[in-house]
DNA sequence: CGTTATTAACTAACAGTTCAGTTAAACTAA
DNA sequence: TTAGTTTAACTGAACTGTTAGTTAATAACG
């Protein structure tokens, strides 16, 4: 019988130095998890790795589930703010996509461990993250907010014929998918200055972008 | 102590029924491993699926690794050969683009697996698969015809000046970032007709990128 | 016969989870 | 002030279910 998730998870102040270790154990589940995945990830390890002992884990978070979700949602949450924020300053198309662009360049530059854990929920058939995600991008705004640019400069006859979604999806994708493909795609094409690339990236992929879907 | 793969493999004649059971084994494992990743697989399971007894798995294949990785690599190769073949049938850069856009979308929609199995292994920082399948794409040639009919368009003249590997990887990731996203943008884009928007996507990359990067 | 194919039953180890405490600080109240 | 009480933070070790991998025996078959 399995009951709801009833953790009597305590509280620590915010200041003391309890709330330092529950921050390190979220560190050290993050790096764990996106490394070895949920049923890979080793609870032994992440304790170790905090430098705390197993059963503070669960004294803090329950069960190994329960901490993976919660090392994830929210480090998602902070991050499509973020970007939503950084939308906020822009007027026009191009100013939009290239803020949004390098907006995850340097989240995903700053914390590898991200495209990673991205990465094995998409892989996961039964990933109750996905959704979650999906849903939280859309209330979000930011594709509404680049649809409504594309439709404005179509109507004013700056763009040509294309289909809508299909342009959308490969903006998202040039942008990410990179970063999702970039240990198969560094190697197949000898890409060796990464850093370099990645710098160069949203930029290219703004440029390739607006080309591709400009009136000629 | 680890010592090296001996596993006495034993030799079905192709024929013999214990060919079919081989293959079942493969096709269930190759379910399994997707679905579950290596860690989260249970040999148990994989075995119930074929349909045979758990023993017989370690008596064909020796380990779960081992059963892993010779499912992905046959596959591999036969997908990435049967690209290269497509290719070889074309002569201008639109058709050569269409053939791999076309080739990678019938896998795929033909195969689910296989886009998980990617995922999870571009997640995996020790991954031993990703460098043996870059190896395999470098040799087959395929990223050497694309960069060549692009050069020689811009040596004629047709095409405006960007980064040729941004350019690639932009086609690259376009093409194969929706099938690896798509749970998540589909999500996000509430696209719902999957099957229309799988039919119109090479298409629709093959023509925003040739129009993103000819002169104008 | 012997080689190949297959199985039921077993085991050793591992890993998630729980338990029965310990420490130390904060808070009484006499 | 101090002796007693409570509570959050933390731990070592035990518990228990699970699971990769083994074994030894048997069926099929040529």
């Amino acid at each position: 019988m399995k009951t709801e998730d009833n953790t009597p998870t305590p509280r620590p102040n915010d200041d003391s130095e309890a709330a330092g270790t529950k921050r390190r154990i979220l560190e050290a589940a993050l790096v764990e998890f996106a490394e070895q995945g949920v049923a890979g990830a080793r609870v032994d390890r992440i304790a170790e790795r905090a430098g705390v002992n197993k059963a503070l884990l669960y004294y803090y978070y329950g069960k190994k589930q329960h901490l993976y979700e919660e090392t994830l949602t929210a480090y998602m949450r902070d991050t499509v703010t973020a970007a939503r924020l950084r939308l906020e300053g822009t007027k026009d198309l191009q100013e939009a996509l290239t803020a949004v662009a390098h907006h995850y360049q340097m989240a995903f530059l700053a914390r590898p461990e991200i495209p990673r854990l991205l990465l094995r929920e998409l892989a996961d058939p039964g990933s109750a993250l996905v959704p979650r995600w999906a849903e939280r991008i859309r209330e979000s705004g930011i594709p509404t907010i680049i649809r409504g640019l594309l439709e404005q400069e179509r109507s004013d006859g700056r763009l040509r014929e294309f289909e809508l979604r299909q342009a959308i999806v490969s903006f998202i994708t040039m942008q990410l998918g990179y970063y999702l493909m970039a240990p198969l795609i560094n190697r197949v094409l000898q890409i060796t200055d990464y850093e370099d690339f990645v710098k160069q990236r949203g930029d290219a992929v703004v440029d390739l972008f607006l080309n591709g879907v400009k009136t000629r």
